[in-house]
DNA sequence: CTAATTCCCTGGAAGC
DNA sequence: TGCTTCCAGGGAATTA
């Protein structure tokens, strides 16, 4: 699944192909993703000036506005030469003046392809976001939203509007580094920084483990380079904790399922 | 306002 | 073997 290490990861293996590239045309074969993609989105002889991330979003600023993508649940994007038949669940292409598309495929349709003019941040998907969690996000901004909200704490950290691009997976494997059950409600400010900070460390790792796959990116029959996480606890019921050797147990939250071991976790 | 639930979608695994 | 059922998840939309 595309959590924020995966579209980073994304990000930095189609930067090098898309700067500077100009927008020959695009290709919608299916347009019914999360939202409708706009037929009329006026890409054609737009120079890409640069490729962002915020939260899981891309942000692919061209001359006149931002043509922002989302992955969802099973979105990725590929560099392939101009040639490759397009697949089933092959939905968007945008084609290039140096030879290469990007290609988006996602078999459930969870993802997005959205056009905006002016202020991206501005945006009604981005306008209420939270903090990036390896930029300004730290123990007492969590701190204070425990605080003032009475939800546990992995619902908390996967609020967007409490920090952005923490996925299901990496919640339950930050709460096992930091020795919080997923259901706790009340937590200490030394709590909030030991999670805060599991949170960055369980994030860059997984950058940092993509990083290694970054050279498959380019692929037209491989995948797009997302990786196999070691899980600590995430799909790991019944099986014994790699600390202590405690079965690890699952529960519901939120339709969700979590996972933690009830001896690490208090 | 907050909190909880529903919904979109397909592929893969499990059950019969 | 082939069907049916369940589950996974991001996050907006809806309901309580």
């Amino acid at each position: 699944m595309p959590e924020l290490p995966e579209v980073e990861t994304t990000r930095r293996g189609l930067a090098p192909h898309l700067l500077g590239a100009n927008i020959v045309s695009f290709a919608i074969r299916n347009d019914r993703l999360r939202w409708p993609i706009p037929g009329d989105m006026p890409l054609r002889g737009q120079t890409i000036q640069s490729l962002e991330r915020r939260a899981k979003y891309l942000l692919l600023k061209c001359d006149a506005g931002t043509l922002i993508l989302h992955l969802g649940m099973s979105g990725s994007l590929r560099i392939l030469p101009l040639d490759v038949p397009a697949e089933k669940h092959d939905h968007f292409d945008l084609l290039l003046d140096n030879g290469k598309m990007m290609r988006l495929r996602d078999p459930r349709r969870f993802g997005a392809v959205l056009w905006h003019e002016g202020d991206i941040e501005s945006h009604p998907l981005l306008s209420r976001l939270g903090p990036e969690p390896l930029e300004s996000f730290d123990a007492d901004h969590l701190y204070r939203t425990v605080k003032s909200r009475n939800v546990a704490i992995k619902q908390l950290i996967m609020d967007s509007q409490v920090v952005v691009g923490v996925g299901n997976i990496y919640a339950s494997e930050a709460l096992f580094l930091a020795g919080i059950r997923p259901q706790r409600r009340n937590l200490g400010l030394a709590g909030c920084a030991r999670l805060a900070e599991s949170i960055k460390t369980t994030l860059k790792a997984a950058i940092d483990a993509g990083g290694s796959t970054l050279r498959d990116f380019v692929n037209a029959s491989g995948n797009p380079g997302y990786f196999q996480q070691q899980h600590w606890v995430y799909g790991r019921s019944g099986e014994p904790c790699m600390r202590c050797g405690t079965p690890i147990r699952q529960i519901r939250q939120g339709q969700r399922s979590s996972f933690y071991c009830p001896n690490c976790q208090k």
